[in-house]
DNA sequence: AATGTCTATCGTATTATTGCGATAATAAAA
DNA sequence: TTTTATTATCGCAATAATACGATAGACATT
């Protein structure tokens, strides 16, 4: 085995763990947090930015990208990666309906 | 390697990423779910649910555990779980804080 | 004490993820 | 055309995650 049984599960529960998965990094978590600080957003500076190599940042730029969460324009010789508005606002929407829940009190009593 | 480098990240991205991967699977979320929807949470009852072994499910609720998303009551012969509110509160806040974040549209112009 | 019920853990097989050096690809500039 | 700058991909090694059968553990009931 070692692989997730996606087809058991509906669509939205393997949505949402897709988009928590993308987020399951600090890396992805330290691009997303700068794309959405700072104006820049070429591939190189991001590098710059992470402890980390250009194959690897690389990487996880394309993880990012492959969920929708984020995308790139070529702007020769660079890449300027962006936040996808849409998928952004579906994420919002998917784990604010999750935490609107209000835990249950009478669980466990 | 195959590690995560955490000690280059802070505490705090690392905290999200870890959040956010005890979410990055199915059966989590659905277990999670239904912990918010229903008032049943002894761990049999679960596996009934879900379309997955026993033990899968018990692995499933240990990393849940682990995490401090949910705790375990003991009510022999059975095992309450129940979403832990503290950390409930904690995530709905983190990913609250992410998202609240505008998409900078003046990005790759 | 023996049995039955429920849950956790172990062991194992398989696949996924992380990280990086090396190299390829792309396209402007010299 | 050659060089330079930037990014993507390949290949590899190592660790992590997923799934489940088998078994152990906990505890009430008989």
């Amino acid at each position: 085995m070692g692989v997730t049984k996606t087809q058991v599960f509906t669509e939205k529960q393997n949505r949402i763990a897709d988009l928590a998965k993308a987020l399951a990094h600090p890396a992805r978590i330290a691009i997303i947090q700068h794309l959405l600080k700072e104006k820049s957003c070429v591939c190189g500076d991001l590098v710059e930015v992470l402890p980390l190599a250009q194959a690897t940042v690389s990487q996880h730029l394309k993880e990012l990208k492959n969920i929708g969460i984020l995308h790139g324009e070529i702007n020769p010789p660079r890449v300027c990666y962006c936040i996808n508005e849409t998928v952004w606002l579906e994420a919002k929407a998917i784990f604010g309906e999750i935490f609107e829940s209000e835990v249950a009190v009478t669980c466990c009593k």
